[in-house]
Formats: structure tokens, C-alpha cells, sequence
DNA sequence: TCAATATATGCGCATTTGCTCATAAGTTCA
DNA sequence: TGAACTTATGAGCAAATGCGCATATATTGA
């Protein structure tokens, strides 16, 4: 089989995740966003509800430039959204494929590290 | 931050996400390994069979020593596993979450930029 | 044993990343 | 208005990242 031949077929057999360079592009920023540690607690919290600011600093034990510049990025990214009530800015997870990705994400971490029957 | 000091200051209410600071950076870690161009496309097309380290090479369209040292990343995040045959080395995936979190993460991202009728 | 092929690895560099520091901007209340 | 409070932002820096280059290692066949 020539080199040609094998890249057709790969191109194939995988059309479906490859269809698209741009989306596949857009998948890598939604992972980049929760491979950080503190990201990651930011998503995990929204998870469970709608959280300030300043709680999101006290969960993630970082400082508020950290917390700031990090919920920006979500933002930039659309994983998140803002919303002003008062002085805080409340922020809420902007879809739901995040919890998911964050549920199997703790899954497969759990078994690999043993965790998973606490 | 030690262990302790985030115990002390976790949520009740997502206690059951954040039980574990090395399960999460563990979740952080597959993440990561998901957020690059490269990385994604090798373990997406993993997710379609085993694949020879120059088969995945001529799909990423990148030199042999960038695809060897992102499969070693990969290796040692235990994401993919590989075994030899002859002169060629063929990966693996090593855990089945990794094909839903390819999947949830390229819908996500198909919403997104506008593709998911493709 | 040696050449050819296939894959892995150490080093170094350019780029990116996450943070701190300082400061700006928006809101409330006196 | 202005002080207190909350959040956002820009500049800059140390650390991490991804890859190229050169070379090492492993396998096969002559």
C-alpha cells in the first residue's frame, strides 16, 4: 500500500472526527481550559451552581488578579458567562457539555488513581 | 497550597468533585493531553484502531521526532499504550473514556463554530 | 556483521502560560 | 462627590511547552 492509499483510508475511517479542522481546533481549547488546576476548580464549582467572584478566590485559594485573568479566559473561550448583581459579578457555566466533560474527566482520573470507591 | 489547607476550605456542597486533590490534577493531566492540535488528532485516530507510529505521523503532518515525543507524553500520562511488531511500534488507547471525552468535546465545539449538521 | 528502516531521546530554543504587581473601572452608600 | 468595595486589565517575569536537530536504540534482511 502506497503512502497515498494508507492517508485515504485513515482520512475515511475517521471522516467523522476529522471533518472539520476548525472544530477540531475549538476541541482543543475547550480541554486547554480544563487543564489547568485552577480552571478546573473554577468549571467544577460553576458545575454545582452559579458562583461570585470573590468565592470562586476563596474555593480556589488564589489570588484575584489570578481569578480574574483565569475567568477572563473562560470568557474569551465561551465556557462561562458574567453577570453584574450589585458590586459582585456572578459568573455561570455556559454549557452543559462542560459538566460532562468534567464528570468523565474525574472518572478516569479516579481509576487511575485508585480513588474511585471513596 | 498543602492538601490540608485545601481540604479545609472546600465547598460541602462539591465535596464530591474535590474529595481528592490528586484526582483532580490527574483530571487536569488527561486534559492537558487532549488540549494540543497534534495530541488530539493522535489519540482521536486511536479511537478508530491501532495505529504505527508513521501511520499517525503522516496523519498529523509532522516530523517524526515531534509525533515520537508527544506519543512519549502520552505514554507516560498512560493515555495510550504501544506495543512492538517488527520494525514498527503500534499505540493504543489505554482507557475508553478517552473516546467519550473526544466526543463530548467535538460536539461542544461543533456548536460552537456552527458545523453539528455535517 | 553491516546497511536500511523505524522509533526514541537529550539538548536547546522560541513561544506560551499563569501569575504578581500596579492600576483602572464599575458599584454602593454616606 | 468621594470613600469603600469589588472586579478587570495591562505589563512583565519565571516556568512550562512543543518542536527541531542530532544522535541513540531496536529490528530486519543481505
Amino acid at each position: 500500500m502506497t503512502a497515498e492509499q494508507l492517508h485515504e483510508n485513515l482520512d475515511q475511517s475517521i471522516a467523522c472526527f476529522f471533518s472539520d479542522e476548525d472544530v477540531i481546533y475549538e476541541a482543543t481549547q475547550i480541554f486547554d481550559a480544563l487543564s489547568d488546576y485552577t480552571r478546573f476548580r473554577i468549571l467544577a464549582a460553576l458545575c454545582e451552581g452559579d458562583r461570585g467572584v470573590s468565592d470562586l478566590q476563596e474555593l480556589c485559594q488564589v489570588s484575584q488578579s489570578a481569578i480574574s485573568h483565569q475567568l477572563r479566559m473562560l470568557r474569551d473561550r465561551g465556557l462561562v458567562t458574567a453577570r453584574r448583581e450589585g458590586q459582585r459579578v456572578i459568573y455561570r457555566l455556559a454549557d452543559e457539555h462542560v459538566a460532562l466533560l468534567i464528570s468523565v474527566g474525574l472518572s478516569h482520573a479516579a481509576e487511575l488513581t485508585g480513588k474511585e470507591g471513596e
